[in-house]
DNA sequence: GCGACAG
DNA sequence: ATCTTGTCGC
């Protein structure tokens, strides 16, 4: 388990964070379809925490796009560098994943983030700004519609429905398994929404959620009870 | 002003 | 996110 850096400059207000939302929204590349499903890695990434300790654990773990095997997986560990305010979550968990994609052994491919991209209320949520500050394609899938609207897909897997944000797409709601509550993807960096999709559907072959954030999930809850001092 | 609101 | 037992189902 490595320690977390909190970068220089890290924003302490939401005005600060805000203003760094506008300096680096711009930066997202959209025109990239991004590396095709079951070829290559793809990396979960998620963080849990305990705020009475003040305590934020970070996971990464690499999967075999084909076979949706484990072939790495990292920790980081540190103090909560950012209260929880909505639409400001990637100030909250971004240096704790950052410190564990670091401390993989190989290149994490494409990374599945748990939260939002492009739908988000400033259209920056934490997947996009993973991928500015990484430059690596990234998704975010999430477990709730957040503020945005949709209507409800049908109940077969792999039915989708737009996330909307008054008149545009942002998203979409996916039914990663039949007759079960949909998930939320969007782009992050340098993928293309239907690209997104069908990994997402790929890495769910069997529950909602998909294998990358199913493991990260599991793997930060762990590290975290395992957890003793942090300094 | 109040409520809602990814994790 | 986290607090939490048993329970229904594959």
């Amino acid at each position: 388990m490595t320690t977390v850096r909190i970068p220089a400059g890290w924003p302490a207000t939401e005005a600060q964070a805000r203003a760094v939302q506008d300096e680096l929204r711009g930066r997202v590349v959209l025109d990239e379809p991004g590396p095709p499903p079951g070829t290559g890695r793809v990396t979960g990434v998620d963080v849990a925490y305990d705020d009475e300790r003040d305590v934020v654990v970070a996971a990464a773990v690499v999967l075999d796009a084909a076979t949706l095997d484990v072939v790495a997986e990292s920790t980081a560990v540190g103090r909560v560098p950012f209260p929880y305010v909505p639409g400001l979550l990637a100030f909250r968990e971004l240096p704790a994943v950052l410190a564990a994609l670091d401390a993989l052994p190989c290149e994490p491919g494409l990374v599945v983030c748990d939260g939002y991209g492009l739908a988000h209320p400033r259209r920056f949520g934490l997947a996009a700004h993973l991928g500015v500050l990484t430059g690596l394609p990234t998704i975010g899938v999430a477990k709730n519609p957040f503020t945005f609207a949709y209507e409800e897909p049908d109940a077969p897997r792999g039915s989708s429905s737009p996330l909307l944000a008054g008149e545009e797409e942002v998203g979409r709601a996916l039914r990663t398994q039949q007759d079960v509550k949909p998930v939320f993807v969007s782009v992050g960096h340098r993928v293309s929404l239907d690209n997104a999709c069908a990994h997402t559907l790929r890495l769910a072959p069997r529950f909602r959620l998909p294998e990358t954030t199913r493991r990260a999930d599991a793997l930060c809850r762990k590290a975290l009870k395992a957890t003793e001092y942090v300094v």
